[in-house]
DNA sequence: ACGGTTGGTACA
DNA sequence: TTGTACCAA
C-alpha cells in the first residue's frame, strides 16, 4: 500500500489518462471497417467462443461484458463483431497492443513528465505546465476555448445537465476570481484536451482523462465520463464527490481490503471513513495503511508521477485450466520452452530498444495435488539470475521449476498427484546501459574490423552463468508426447529492410551490454570479477553469440517491436529540469497570436511547435492548423509512421548514478586508456549538455522542475 | 477447476 | 533478498 505523503498544500495538477476499450480501437485502427460496429477482442479459447478481454462502447449498450464469453456475447448482440487476440507458441501474444500502448505513451511523454501506469494507462504531472501557464496566458484571457476542453465534465458544476453545459463549463474555466487551485485545474483541462487531441491525431485512438491535485483523484475522475471525455475534480468538490463514493470504487480497495472495511468498520462510502481516527485504523490494518486509508478518506494522497516510461518487468504466462492441467514434467517442460522464448524475445527487443538488460528470472507456477482436496502448499516461486538466450533461459527456468517441484511434491511420493494449472516466467530488476557512445564504441569498432558476423550458431551468453542451486538433473522420465491445442510454431520471419544497419547496432548493443554487465557485475553484485571477465574475451567479442542476437532481431523485425521509449529519468538525466527553462525570447513568440488563432488554437500552436528535444521528434508537422480537422479523424498512414518511429534515432547520453566507492579502482586501470577516461565520466556526476529548446511555445508552460 | 495475461506494490 | 499475497485491468 503506497503511503500517502499530506500535504495539504497540494496544488499539484495530476491527469490520469485512460485508453477507451483499447484492445478493440487497437484492433479497429488495423480494420478500420469495424469502427462503429459492436466490436469485442476475444482471447481465443475454443471453449465457448473464448474470453472477452476488450468491449468496445457500442457493444456495451447491447449489454455485452467484459469476462462473458464469445458465445455468450453472440446471444446478447448477434452482430457483435469479434476478433482475436493474435496467438504465438500456442499462447496469446500481446505485443501488438503493448506497442500501441508504447505509441501513446511516446506522444504524452514529449509534452509532460509521465509515468506509464499500464498498457494503456499514463498519469501526467501537469503542475509546472498549469503554473506556467497561469502566470503567462490565464484561462481568464482566452477568447475562445475550444470545442474538446469545453466537453470537460467539472464535478460539482451547477447540475451538470444544465441548460447550456458548455457555457457553464467555458465560464469556470475562465472565471477570474476563482481559488488558485481551480485555476490551475483549469489550465490543466486545457492542456488535457490538447493532449488527447494530438494523440488522437497521431495514433486515432481515443482516451479519457481525469484532472485534480493528485494521482488517486484523477484515476477516480477518468473513469467517470468515458469515452473520449474528461473529467475535471475541484478541490471544492473532493468531499462532496468522497461522501457518497462507495468504498470499493476507491482504487486499492477493489478488494479485500475494501471488503474488510465493509464488513468489518461497516463502512460503505469513502466518507464513511472519516469517522475513524487515523490511529484506529493503523491498528487494524498496520500503520502505514491506516494512515494511508485516513489521508484517502480526505482525498488527500501524496503520491508522485514516476517519471517511468518502460515496465519494469516482463512476463509471459499460460494458465491450463481444468482438464487441460499438464500432469508431466515433460509437458511442463515444453510449455517452459515456449514462454522462455516468447520472453527471451521480449526482453531481448527491450534491449535493442531501450539498452535495457533484466537481472533475474522468476518462474512462477500454480499446481494443485490431485491427492489432496486442500493441499495448503502452493507451489513456489524461484528466482536466479537471468542469462540472455533463448535455449539458457529455458535451462534456467527448468531448473527452477524442479527445484520448486521438489518442494511442493509430497516427500517420496513419486511423480503422484501434482498438477500444473498455471506457469508463468517474468524478468526484472531491469538495468538501464549507460549508453555512452564515442570512445567505447569506437575502440571497438577499431579492435574488431569484424564488420561481418558469422553465422555460428550457439546460444549468445551475455552473461556470466549463474550459480544455480539447482543446476543439475535433467532427467526426463517421459519422452515426447501430444500437446493438444499446439500448433505448430509458425513463427513470422519477415524479411528486414535495413539489415545491414541493423547487424552494425546488434554488434554495438553487443559490446554495449558486455561492457556494461563487467560494470554491474563488478560493481553491484556478482560472482564475476573485472579481471576474471578481462581474461575471457569471448564475452566481450561480438562475434560469440551473435547469431540469437540477430535471429531474435529478424523476428522481431516482422512484428512491430516495442518502440523504444526510454526511461523519463533517463531523459531527465539527459535534459535535466533545469534545462527545460526557456530563453525569453521564446517566451515572447507563445504569446504572440496570429489572427487566425483565436484562443484556442495558439495552445495547439504550442504543441506543434513544441520540438521535444532536438533528436526526440521527427514527427513532421503537415497537419493543418484546424482543429476541427482532429475530429475528422483520418490521419494519414504516414503520421502513425512518424509517431512509431519517434524515438528512433535518438541517442541518449546518461550519467551514471553508480556509487564510485564501490569500485576497486585496478579494475579500471587494466582497460585501455581511452575507456579508462570514457568509464570514468560515467562514475562522475554527468555534465548537463547546455540545451536549450527552441521554438517552443507551450514548452514555456513547462516551468523547471523543483523535484528530482 | 481459471475470463487470460500482465503488470504493480507491500510485507515478512 | 527472496518469496508471498494482494490489487488492477
Amino acid at each position: 500500500m503506497p503511503v500517502a505523503k499530506p500535504e495539504s498544500s497540494d496544488a499539484r495538477v495530476i491527469a490520469h489518462v485512460d485508453m477507451d476499450c483499447f484492445y478493440v480501437q487497437v484492433e479497429q485502427r488495423k480494420q478500420p471497417n469495424l469502427r462503429g460496429l459492436p466490436t469485442a477482442v476475444v482471447q481465443y479459447n475454443e471453449w465457448k467462443g473464448g474470453g472477452l478481454i476488450a468491449v468496445s462502447y457500442e457493444a456495451r449498450n447491447y449489454g455485452v461484458k467484459r469476462s462473458m464469453r464469445g458465445e455468450e456475447a453472440k446471444q446478447v448482440c448477434p452482430q457483435i463483431q469479434l476478433v482475436q487476440v493474435p496467438v504465438a507458441r500456442g499462447k496469446a501474444d500481446l505485443n501488438t497492443y503493448r506497442n500501441a500502448g508504447s505509441e501513446v505513451v511516446s506522444i504524452l511523454a514529449r509534452k509532460v513528465r509521465c509515468e506509464r501506469a499500464s498498457i494503456d494507462e499514463v498519469y501526467l504531472d501537469l503542475t509546472d505546465a498549469a503554473e506556467k501557464m497561469l502566470a503567462e496566458a490565464p484561462p481568464e484571457n482566452l477568447q475562445l476555448v475550444d470545442e474538446e476542453t469545453l466537453k470537460s465534465h467539472v464535478l460539482g458544476l451547477n447540475d451538470e445537465k444544465g441548460i447550456d453545459a458548455k457555457e457553464n463549463v467555458r465560464e469556470w474555466l475562465c472565471k477570474k476570481d476563482a481559488d488558485r487551485r481551480d485555476k490551475l485545474l483549469a489550465c490543466g483541462s486545457l492542456i488535457v484536451a490538447e493532449l488527447r487531441m494530438q494523440v488522437l491525431k497521431e495514433t486515432e485512438f481515443t482516451c479519457s482523462a481525469g484532472i485534480a491535485h493528485n494521482k488517486i483523484l484523477a484515476k477516480l475522475a477518468s473513469a467517470m465520463n468515458k469515452p473520449a471525455q474528461q473529467t475535471v475534480v475541484p478541490f471544492s468538490s473532493v468531499k462532496g464527490l468522497l461522501d457518497s463514493l462507495p468504498i470499493k470504487k476507491m482504487k486499492q480497495l477493489g478488494g479485500k481490503l475494501g471488503s474488510s472495511l465493509q464488513s468489518d468498520l461497516g463502512v460503505s462510502t469513502v466518507g464513511d471513513l472519516l469517522q475513524f481516527s487515523e490511529e484506529k485504523l493503523q491498528e487494524r490494518y498496520g500503520s502505514n495503511t491506516g494512515t494511508w486509508l485516513w489521508n484517502i478518506a480526505r482525498g488527500i494522497s501524496g503520491e508522485e508521477v514516476q517519471g517511468r516510461l518502460l515496465p519494469k518487468s516482463h512476463g509471459s504466462g499460460k494458465t491450463f485450466p481444468g482438464p487441460r492441467a499438464l500432469k508431466t514434467i515433460a509437458s511442463v517442460q515444453h510449455w517452459l520452452n515456449e514462454l522462455c522464448e516468447e520472453l527471451s524475445e521480449r526482453i531481448r527487443s527491450d534491449l535493442d530498444q531501450n539498452k535495457r538488460i533484466a537481472r533475474t528470472l522468476t518462474l512462477h507456477a500454480s499446481a494443485y495435488k490431485s491427492g489432496d482436496t486442500d493441499s495448503q502448499k502452493n507451489f513456489p516461486s524461484k528466482s536466479c539470475h537471468l542469462r540472455y538466450g533463448t535455449a539458457k533461459m529455458q535451462e534456467d527456468a527448468f531448473n527452477l521449476f524442479q527445484a520448486g517441484l521438489r518442494e511442493f511434491k509430497p516427500q517420496g511420493s513419486q511423480n503422484s498427484g501434482w498438477r500444473i494449472t498455471g506457469l508463468s516466467v517474468s524478468a526484472s530488476k531491469i538495468v538501464e546501459i549507460p549508453s555512452g557512445t564515442s570512445s567505447i564504441m569506437k575502440y571497438f569498432h577499431g579492435q574488431n574490423p569484424s564488420a561481418s558476423l558469422s553465422k555460428q550458431s550457439q546460444d549468445d551468453d551475455i552473461q556470466e552463468p549463474s550459480v544455480s542451486e539447482s543446476c543439475s538433473e535433467m532427467n526426463l522420465t517421459e519422452q515426447e508426447m501430444k500437446f493438444p491445442g499446439e500448433d505448430s510454431n509458425t513463427k513470422c520471419v519477415m524479411p528486414c529492410l535495413d539489415q545491414q544497419e541493423h547487424k552494425q547496432d546488434l554488434q554495438k548493443d553487443q559490446v554495449m551490454i558486455s561492457l556494461h554487465n563487467l560494470v554491474i557485475f563488478n560493481l553491484h553484485v556478482f560472482q564475476i570479477s573485472f579481471c576474471s571477465a578481462l581474461q575471457n574475451p569471448s564475452c566481450l567479442l561480438p562475434s560469440k553469440g551473435q547469431d540469437d542476437f540477430q535471429e531474435a532481431s529478424l523476428r522481431n523485425s516482422g512484428t512491430e517491436c516495442c518502440s523504444g521509449i526510454r526511461n523519463q529519468s533517463q531523459q531527465q538525466r539527459v535534459f535535466p529540469p533545469q534545462q527545460f527553462a526557456v530563453s525569453s525570447s521564446n517566451r515572447t513568440d507563445a504569446k504572440r497570436k496570429t489572427s487566425k488563432d483565436k484562443g484556442t488554437h495558439s495552445i495547439l500552436r504550442f504543441f506543434k511547435k513544441t520540438d521535444p528535444p532536438s533528436s526526440l521528434s521527427l514527427i513532421k508537422e503537415e497537419h493543418g492548423d484546424n482543429l476541427q480537422d482532429v475530429e475528422a479523424l483520418s490521419p494519414t498512414a504516414s503520421a502513425r509512421e512518424n509517431a512509431r518511429h519517434v524515438e528512433e534515432g535518438r541517442e541518449s547520453i546518461a550519467a551514471c548514478s553508480y556509487k564510485v566507492d564501490e569500485i576497486d579502482p585496478s579494475v579500471i586501470e587494466e582497460l585501455p586508456p581511452e575507456i579508462q577516461e570514457e568509464f570514468r565520466a560515467w562514475l562522475r556526476p554527468r555534465k548537463r549538455p547546455d540545451i536549450v529548446r527552441r521554438g517552443s511555445s507551450i514548452a514555456n508552460y513547462f516551468a523547471p522542475t523543483k523535484r528530482t
